[in-house]
DNA sequence: CAGTGGTCTAGACCACTCC
DNA sequence: GAGTGGTCTAGACCACTGC
């Protein structure tokens, strides 16, 4: 098809760049939704007329970036989204980790509605204070006890179904019901972790003191063409907290 | 020289690994020093007898890895050490980052003595409960106040002599001091980060009241042939700690 | 078995750094 | 200009997956 250079990326840049650049677009135009296969590198290396080599360096890029995956002796596929059940991994409780087993966490919708986003939540949503945002307010319970509170922006234009099909329509986790109701999929996030104590109104929620020490994660949460589209910040006993890193 | 294909490491494994770990032996050897230059790739192709891209594709997994570092139209580079003053890089004080200068804070040690190892640190190192152990305790100061409580074992065979000669031999960094003085080289680490509180002893050092909420980081640094050789746990106010992370 | 990605070769030419 | 790493080519053959 017409595909092969149709929109071309900077032509300054290396010519497996370019060749990333059109990968994410096929993606993210919804040619090859998450989960599906792409045709073989062989294949993609004709269609774009470079070397093999070239193509495989430019799909090895787009599996670094979180974009793709590669089996051996199975093909190329397009990585599903990001799990926000991952958010869990980082706090122990007494139920979950017995076995190894993961179970996810029941969620707790407590608000849902439209608000003008504040200076925090606009800025990490690349949007001005006062632009319209979605709030949701929701803790993830585990064996009927609420482990985590999380307060969740939305930049409201992509997100204004959510608002539409109400509360009934979430699932235990909301990527995946980002991707189906709003076809956003999520790929990569960065958080910002630290300490902090529960404000009274909060305490109420988590069933827990005013005052608790708890771990505090900022997370800002990055579509496929790489828009930030999720400002969340969530809490949880700062003495379940762990997190674990590889520094070099 | 001989050096080419001296000691081969498994050859069910594929070339650029077994170039990989060659390189990293020579490296371990002292035959490239940290901060020296490599031969050039093309020398490097010849002398073990593989064609240019085998031997990137090995030198891009050691860049990976943390062994080497490649500066284009320079050379190839044997990584330097970790700095120990990037532990820093987690906790917001006021004095430091004021203009972006990185004060290296001071080190003050409480204690250096042999002990044997208890259950924890013994884990971490790979050695056995109560094994030969060197203990450190020291915390780190910032404009005249405690910032950092430092505890610290070490494995006491590779760290002797640290203990003859003593405290003063210490210099405010402590990794350019195992390099100096027990030729050991740490390039990278693994953290584990959570919350808790003071006991008293500690709150007396860091002249906080017992109960304050603390961050706890717990680290096993790595030699470069991978053996973990120091275990760290680090305690500072919960307040000023944050860390960033991007998840894919 | 056919089809996929993984390894490896032996070249050419470009871009950067430093003298 | 000499020397370095970075990009790209056009092939060959190997290893894994699934029918």
């Amino acid at each position: 098809m017409g595909s092969a250079g149709s929109v071309m990326s900077d032509l300054r840049l290396p010519r497996y760049e370019q060749l990333r650049d059109a990968l994410r677009a096929r993606v993210t135009s919804g040619e090859w939704p998450p989960g599906s296969m792409l045709p073989s590198e062989t294949d993609l290396a004709r269609e774009y007329k470079v070397a093999l080599g070239t193509m495989r360096q430019a799909l090895s890029r787009a599996v670094e970036d979180g974009l793709l995956e590669r089996v051996h002796g199975k093909g190329t596929f397009v990585r599903s989204e990001l799990q926000d059940a991952l958010m869990f991994r980082f706090f122990r409780f007494r139920d979950s980790d017995a076995e190894g087993k993961v179970t996810i966490p029941r969620s707790v919708i407590h608000e849902l509605r439209e608000i003008p986003l504040e200076q925090e939540a606009a800025d990490h949503l690349n949007l001005k204070k006062g632009a319209r945002g979605i709030f949701i307010l929701r803790t993830r319970v585990l064996a009927d006890m609420p482990a985590l509170l999380e307060k969740i922006w939305l930049p409201y234009q992509a997100f204004k179904r959510l608002l539409t099909n109400g509360k009934d329509h979430f699932g235990d986790l909301l990527y995946p019901t980002y991707h189906k109701q709003c076809n956003v999929v999520i790929t990569h996030a960065r958080e910002n972790i630290g300490f902090g104590t529960l404000s009274h109104a909060d305490a109420r929620l988590l069933k827990k003191s005013a005052g608790s020490p708890v771990a505090v994660i900022r997370r800002t949460a990055f579509s496929l063409i790489g828009d930030p589209v999720e400002y969340r910040i969530s809490q949880g006993d700062a003495l379940s907290f762990h997190y674990n890193v590889e520094i070099k």
